[in-house]
RNA sequence: GGCCAGGUAGCUCAGUUGGUAGAGCAGAGGACUGAAAAUCCUUGUGUCGGCGGUUCAAUUCCGUCCCUGGCCA
């Protein structure tokens, strides 16, 4: 696990290289096909050597999900291991590796008619109506949502319009939590914000040299996308979708680029910081791969002696 | 050397018809259960370039000096 722009992908490929594993991306972005430069997919050759599950799996005008991500997950690492291999999971979608090995509620799947019924009544009403609307049904959850929260009071409705119960209620039940495998979990953490921010904004220039702009003409000729999809909002192209529209200069892109990737990468830190039993290295050190291969190697050990 | 435009929060800049100042971005902290690279909340004391003057009161007006940029010598 890391924040963007931590060298996940090189310390992936080196012990790759070095143990029997097959890669897991945990990536909520690479996900979608086409979308290569900005969402920093490894490389052909990279993925040609290493082959890497979960990238390009859907369709930027499509949808997916943490418990489908659940679902897949669970589903290759049993594959791999029953090839006799190990399941190295990589990326920096903290939601999902916790929805992996902590589960996640019995509750329904997202119901697009639905979606679009409340955000039709959230256009015409702004969204401290619907949460107070929410609060009827729900005062539980509608007391812990703020009333401009709108993708939580849009979920906390869904819910109550298909099941006809309140989600606090549904979150009440225990869960039944299925993740037969011990991980060894190892985050690769920057020693010095500033030097990841250097990074950061080094690796958006180089996107945006590499043809972010002209990656996403393309995409939205070869797809009918829309700016509320969510492959559309991620880091990047979000900025670049407004750079096409005519909002925002290239100058403006370049900032909110490197801005908004920064306020990632910070996000993806505090969830890192509250995940249990974490090794971190350093991930702005020169030998940050030997220093977790070694890592790696001991830990099997231990366990396999045990 | 002369003229002009500036010097206000880490950055870009507003503003105060004289009552010691506020936006955006950055930074910091937090929430988070089928969109999570998402969604949302909290957080701004800074010799308002230095020194003098006018004034009950100056960051605001005046003088002067320093710095930056432009133009002219």
């Amino acid at each position: 696990m890391g924040p963007t722009a931590s060298g996940k992908t090189a310390v992936a490929l080196r012990l790759a290289r070095e143990l029997p594993c097959e890669i897991i991306s945990v990536d909520s972005a690479q996900i979608y096909k086409g979308m290569d430069i900005g969402t920093a997919k490894p490389e052909a050759a990279v993925l040609k050597e290493a082959p890497h599950h979960l990238i390009d799996i859907i369709e930027p005008h499509e949808r997916y999900s943490a418990a489908r991500f659940r679902d897949d997950a669970l589903a290759l690492m049993r594959e791999i291991t029953e090839r006799e291999r190990i399941p190295l999971l990589v990326g920096g979608t903290m939601l999902y590796f916790q929805a992996l090995t902590e589960g996640l509620n019995e509750l329904p799947e997202a119901d697009p008619m639905i979606r679009l019924m409340i955000d039709t009544m959230a256009a015409e009403q702004g969204w401290p109506a619907l949460h107070a609307q929410l609060a009827r049904v729900d005062p539980e959850t509608a007391a812990r949502l703020e009333p401009n929260d709108a993708q939580r009071i849009q979920r906390a409705l869904e819910i109550y319009y298909i099941t006809g119960r309140p989600v606090s209620q549904l979150l009440k039940k225990p869960k039944y939590v299925y993740f037969p495998y011990t991980p060894l979990k190892v985050a690769l953490l920057p020693g010095d914000r500033e030097g990841l921010h250097a990074r950061i904004a080094k690796r958006f220039e180089g996107m945006l040299e590499a043809g972010l702009v002209d990656e996403l003409k393309q995409l939205r000729g070869e797809y009918a996308l829309e700016a509320g999809m969510p492959s559309m909002r991620c880091v990047g192209y979000r900025q670049t979708w407004e750079h096409l529209e005519g909002r925002i200069d290239a100058h403006a892109l370049r900032e909110q680029g490197i801005a908004a990737t920064r306020q990632l990468a910070k996000r993806q830190l505090t969830w890192l910081r509250s995940i249990e039993g974490v090794t971190e290295f350093d991930c702005l050190t020169e030998d940050v791969a030997d220093l977790v291969l070694e890592y790696i190697r001991r830990e099997l050990e231990a366990l396999l002696v045990g």
